[in-house]
DNA sequence: TATTCGCATGGT
DNA sequence: CCATGCGAATAT
């Protein structure tokens, strides 16, 4: 009789492994198939221990023991992709089972034994020791997308001829296809792409196929399917490293790029981070970790079009300057299509000085200062995004010293309405259509690419939208336009400088002739980068603030966010400041949320990063073992984000 | 997370 | 008396 620890490859808030018992010949490794709440339920185990040397402490056990329905015998899945698992859910300190489910895709779960079938059926060596850390090849790809795939079609070439395999990972389904069709030409028999919304009996072919080629294969897919036990693989390209969908919303709170690198250095594969502008924080690891670019990398912006900076520099609020109007309306009756860029509203929110038409901006780095509510007491206080430095909210313009300063918020509704205006003020104009992109109008990606569709269908169109329109573009449009650059200070993220790039870059991809952005601050750095066409000496600069004030890549951010009611909030509270009092823990007042009578409270531990990585990420670091351990016993009702996106 | 359990409420 | 609903507890 063998006393059986797992871990359930199900979602769901499990404090530790669960334990039964068996006297079937399991060892570690092994996938069972376990009991839990009257379910069968398919469990990796941990451990395995003879009764007798349980018998200490099973007395002591407040539950029965279940058994162990039955054994499935060795996982097909390798011992290098179980250690990485393992290692993401450490680095992210998040529950094991929520991580290992996660970075298996779910049909690989559901149709276990019919993958087993078809899946190699050598042994694997698995132990308790994990593999040991090899610094693998780590390379930094920075171009246009067509050089990209021009190198990616040359390293698929040498790779082949190496007989080695090559792993292209991407966040999204859409780019899968996308990539899939640009990269075939020619391989078509040893390319493979997979995503979870295929159907189940078509990725179980491409699962077959995978596993039997014997000719080195081209595999396109999601970072879940890298747990395929594929052996040959000599390269990870991790493409659209920018994008933020390898951050997942929901728990799990896990990175996938950093499991993806992590399970390249398990396996000891070359691993490519590639995009056209990566993020500053992996631009940095040249230096913080040695690694190198692959071609010398680009800092160009690639924009033939022409940049316009305009300042309505009007004492009375005007959403476009004199100039854009004109631009908008001889666009509109030359059948131009137009794209306004807008934010949500909510969040857009900025103080203009009726006095002198100056917008409010942080003393220390000159951003828009935001103004909320402070729950203490109802009171008006601004907040620096960039730099969460505080103002009293009863302040008076700093240029002229007026104190009658006028909040204002930008959104796709005030533009939109803007828009419905000017076009019914000129006659020529009534027929325009007008469309709008945000999350509001458009819940599905369906509904998303029909009003994409119908815009693009229309000559002499207008669509304002939000980040997610770059999405579902298809065709450049002539002129785009910024309805209010300032505004995209007000999103409380200390990385905005490189979004704000990333979204001006991101129009200017799909812009043809011209590009006007309307901002209060022409002397903002990013829009003098974007003016310059050249980003370097920006992102640079960026790295160096970052640097001097803290923060990541520099330091290791840990966020611990807590949801709750007026007591929930005053207990979690006092929990956080005894739980972490000897880290130099910041707790932030919580904002009002959109939820009635609930309050948000973070926590944000900054540490060294030798402190809080791992050896095969960077070297000579590792992760402080006694708060991991306060971290994994908080209760449920704390969210825990290892290098969160922002601190609010 | 998802399920279950226990308690309160309410209608018959 | 059972049906329903909601919040808290909990999984081996």
């Amino acid at each position: 009789m063998n006393i059986i620890s797992v871990i359930p490859l199900k979602k769901g808030i499990l404090k530790g492994d669960l334990t039964y018992f068996s006297n079937l010949d399991i060892s570690i490794g092994d996938i069972v198939s376990v009991p839990i709440r009257n379910r069968k339920i398919i469990a990796l185990v941990t451990s395995v221990k003879k009764l007798k040397e349980w018998k200490g402490n099973i007395k002591e056990m407040d539950f029965n023991l279940k058994k162990v329905i039955e054994t499935k015998g060795k996982s097909i899945f390798r011992k290098e992709f179980l250690d990485a698992v393992s290692d993401t859910t450490k680095y992210f300190a998040q529950n094991k089972n929520m991580t290992i489910a996660s970075l298996i895709p779910n049909i690989f779960i559901e149709e276990y034994d019919r993958i087993a079938l078809i899946s190699p059926k050598e042994e694997y060596v698995v132990s308790a020791e994990t593999t040991p850390n090899i610094r693998t090849e780590k390379l930094l790809l920075q171009c246009g997308e067509e050089d990209r795939i021009s190198t990616y079609k040359t390293l698929v070439r040498e790779s082949f001829a190496r007989g080695k395999s090559i792993f292209l990972v991407l966040p999204t389904e859409f780019d899968i296809e996308k990539y899939t069709n640009l990269l075939c030409k020619g391989i078509e028999q040893f390319t493979f792409s997979l995503h979870s919304s295929m159907s189940m009996k078509k990725n179980l072919v491409t699962y077959e196929k995978i596993i039997s080629s014997s000719h080195p294969i081209l595999i396109i897919a999601t970072p879940p399917f890298l747990s395929i036990p594929k052996k040959n693989i000599g390269t990870i390209i991790l493409e659209h490293e920018n994008s933020n969908a390898y951050r997942t919303i929901r728990r799990p709170h896990v990175d996938l790029r950093i499991f993806a690198e992590i399970y390249a250095s398990k396996i000891n594969a070359k691993f490519i981070l590639s995009d056209d502008v990566l993020r500053f924080e992996t631009i940095a690891r040249k230096e913080l970790d040695n690694f190198n670019p692959l071609h010398s990398m680009s800092f160009r912006v690639d924009f033939g079009g022409e940049i316009e900076i305009e300042n309505p520099r009007t004492l009375t609020f005007q959403m476009f300057s004199a100039k854009t109007k004109d631009e908008i309306i001889s666009g509109l009756e030359s059948k131009k299509n137009i794209f306004i860029f807008s934010l949500r509203k909510g969040l857009a929110t900025e103080t203009l000085c009726k006095d002198c038409g100056r917008t409010v901006n942080c003393k220390k780095c000159g951003a828009p200062l935001v103004l909320y509510l402070s729950h203490k007491g109802k009171k008006r206080i601004f907040v620096c995004n960039r730099c969460a430095e505080e103002k009293d909210g009863d302040t008076s313009c700093e240029s002229c010293g007026s104190w009658n300063l006028l909040p204002l918020g930008i959104g796709t509704d005030t533009v939109y309405e803007e828009i419905k205006k000017i076009i019914t003020e000129e006659t020529t104009l009534s027929k325009t259509k007008v469309f709008k992109l945000d999350k509001e109008s458009a819940k599905t990606q369906r509904g998303a690419q029909n009003i994409i569709k119908e815009f693009e269908e229309n000559r002499g169109a207008i669509l304002v939208g939000t980040e997610m329109t770059f999405f579902y573009l298809k065709n450049k449009v002539p002129l785009s336009i910024i309805a209010s650059f300032d505004s995209l200070w007000s999103i409380p993220n200390f990385k905005m400088s490189e979004k704000i790039i990333h979204i001006i870059l991101s129009i200017t991809k799909n812009t043809t002739s011209k590009f006007i952005i309307q901002t209060k601050n022409e002397n903002d750095k990013a829009i003098g980068a974007i003016e310059s066409l050249n980003l370097l000496s920006f992102i640079r600069e960026e790295l160096e603030d970052r640097k001097a004030l803290g923060y990541p890549p520099f330091k290791r951010f840990i966020k611990i966010t807590h949801l709750g009611d007026k007591e929930e909030t005053r207990k979690a509270r006092k929990l956080l400041e005894e739980v972490f009092k000897e880290y130099s823990v910041e707790i932030f007042s919580g904002f009002v949320t959109q939820m009635k009578e609930k309050y948000v409270t973070n926590a944000l531990l900054k540490l060294e990063l030798k402190n809080w990585s791992l050896p095969c990420l960077s070297i000579d670091s590792t992760i402080d073992e006694k708060l991991f351990t306060k971290l994994l016993n908080l209760p449920p009702s704390f969210e825990i984000f290892v290098d969160p996106e922002d601190l609010l």
